[in-house]
DNA sequence: ATGGTGGCCCGGCCA
């Protein structure tokens, strides 16, 4: 099975890039975040044409997070496992061939004083709490997404340039391990050096400067981390016409 | 260099 996550930053905007993605490198499933689609705008039809089942949850221009899969797309849960509170748009999940996937866009914090931080920490926590509600220990699953946390200073391209900053603070970082303490592995790191980006942003040339972070992970219980053959990033999906300023992340498994 | 670019959709927010 092959497991991939794309921040595609507007789904409208990226669908042909998205689409000829899809048909490269065939993910039997795909996560996605930040399409801002309202549900009635998300082309699950055409994802149907590519061989794909989808589940969305959107309502607008902001976040919005999507799961397709063509090994099977059962028991959808939009928002947080058992609560109502949830209005972001930023988690989705479903059962997909035994695995109980999650597409997750976690909140930015934009900054260690901005109150946007401290719902940052607090969403990160309420996904700990969703895994314990919705998955039975020793089940499988896979926690994909944008998590706008870089794990290790390998993870940034300069962990001088982030003294003070978003992303790679000791709370978030801790909030993280929290979320992999239900017993998720960040297999990606298990077949990829330091250094290996998966987000640049678009201003000042930082894409061809090398001027990057690892912020997309795929998180997975241990039964997956048995079976993972293989991950990588694909950059070249962060080059030429109108790309995300994310590239995708992709892990394979052997069957099980 | 407190800018830069790109998405939403047209004034300003968000990343």
């Amino acid at each position: 099975m092959r497991l991939a996550t794309w921040n595609v930053n507007s789904l409208t905007a990226r669908m042909p890039r998205v689409t000829e993605w899809i048909e490269m490198h065939q993910p039997d499933v795909l996560c996605m975040q930040e399409t801002k689609q309202a549900d009635d705008k998300f082309p699950e039809q055409q994802f149907a044409e590519l061989g794909y089942e989808s589940a969305h949850d959107g309502d607008g221009r902001w976040n919005g997070v999507a799961i397709i899969s063509k090994v099977g797309l059962e028991a959808v849960n939009r928002g947080f496992g058992t609560s109502d509170d949830d209005h972001g748009r930023r988690i989705v999940s479903a059962e997909c061939a035994g695995t109980r996937v999650f597409s997750v866009y976690v909140p930015n914090g934009r900054s260690l004083d901005n109150e946007f931080y401290a719902v940052k920490l607090a969403w990160l926590a309420r996904l700990r709490t969703t895994l314990d509600e919705m998955c039975p220990p020793g089940s499988s699953v896979a926690v994909c997404g944008d998590f706008n946390v870089a794990p290790e200073d390998g993870d940034v391209w300069d962990p001088a340039a982030f003294v003070g900053a978003t992303h790679v603070s000791d709370p978030e970082r801790a909030a993280l391990r929290e979320v992999e303490g239900w017993g998720l592995d960040d297999v990606f790191r298990r077949f990829n050096d330091s250094g290996t980006f998966t987000w640049w942003d678009y201003r000042a040339g930082d894409f061809h400067q090398g001027r990057g972070m690892r912020i997309d992970l795929v998180l997975v219980s241990d039964d997956l981390v048995q079976r993972a053959t293989g991950a990588f990033r694909d950059r070249d999906a962060r080059k030429g016409q109108k790309p995300s300023d994310h590239a995708p992340v992709v892990v394979d498994f052997a069957d099980s």
